[in-house]
DNA sequence: ATAAAAAAAGAGTCTTTTATCTTTATTTAA
DNA sequence: TTAAATAAAGATAAAAGACTCTTTTTTTAT
């Protein structure tokens, strides 16, 4: 559905918005690490969430990336439309250029349900939402041991 | 969701199916012309269905590819099995290794019923299911404007 | 027998996604 | 004012998916 790389984004932003408490930055090292994801990948990806406005860094020694107050607000969707675009959900399921109730492949009101349930999902979902999720200890951001263990 | 090739193999195997009451077999250059999927690429994934004995083919003058008894009675999960593998239905959202109900990610349970209704669906849906549908013009396997409008 | 038609197979290319490595720019603190 | 820490940027590479081209094998019909 989304791709890896949105994945990593989002998974990026929460790791950081959890942590926002501690008022402290975060270097890409330590989240890379923490999430068991490319470093320098998700390094692209969060400067990307920084030019977007989405997250925030400071260069230099004791610098790092951190959430705003606007972060945790963010609906899921707008990482999705930032990093893999909205037309994901638009794919023919079927490969077929172009897919629409008015042209459908036998597949496309099939899942049309599905589709429009996880793009609501999407919208609705907020950083927050994922966060309290995670503080819960409902779900776990990594598969490390300790995190699923550590209550 | 599933991959282009999965999507391709399908409509493959429908047009065949479409067919069948003609009695005759179909030259993978005519199937990839009436679809508009690249032929060679196209002649891979039927030679695989081949093998796995969704469909036949004959070689030689007058040979091509044709659906058997069996064929029209296959459910597409088999068909999405045989091309992507039932993995496909296991991935994280996020991109973790692995994910689980004893170790979700934020997002596992919000998808889990999507994820398992769509793989409802594939189980149920046969491939005559699709025909019909394509039978009483509620959908279509090509784009082309004249399959379209010719009704 | 031979030529032609067609699937089958092999090998290679292109594109996109994912990942790595290296260098540069910025900032801080000593 | 210099060294160190850190994000940012650039360039390259590896892997996977999608696609192409060429040759071989099988079959049919003449």
């Amino acid at each position: 559905m989304i791709s890896k790389t949105c994945g990593y984004a989002i998974r990026g932003i929460v790791f950081l918005a959890l942590e926002q408490n501690k008022h402290r930055k975060h270097g890409i090292l330590e989240i890379a690490e923490d999430l068991q994801i490319p470093q320098h990948f998700l390094g692209k990806i969060l400067q990307d969430l920084v030019r977007r406005g989405i997250i925030n860094s400071i260069k230099g020694p004791h610098g790092g990336f951190f959430v705003n107050a606007k972060t945790i607000d963010t609906p899921l969707i707008e990482v999705v439309e930032a990093i893999d675009g909205l037309g994901i959900f638009k794919k023919c399921f079927l490969g077929r250029e172009e897919c629409s109730s008015t042209n459908p492949c036998p597949l496309h009101d099939e899942f049309d349900g599905c589709r429009s349930a996880i793009f609501k999902t999407f919208e609705n979902l907020k950083i927050a939402d994922l966060v309290t999720k995670i503080d819960n200890g409902d779900s776990y951001l990594s598969l490390n041991k300790e995190f699923a263990t550590e209550i």
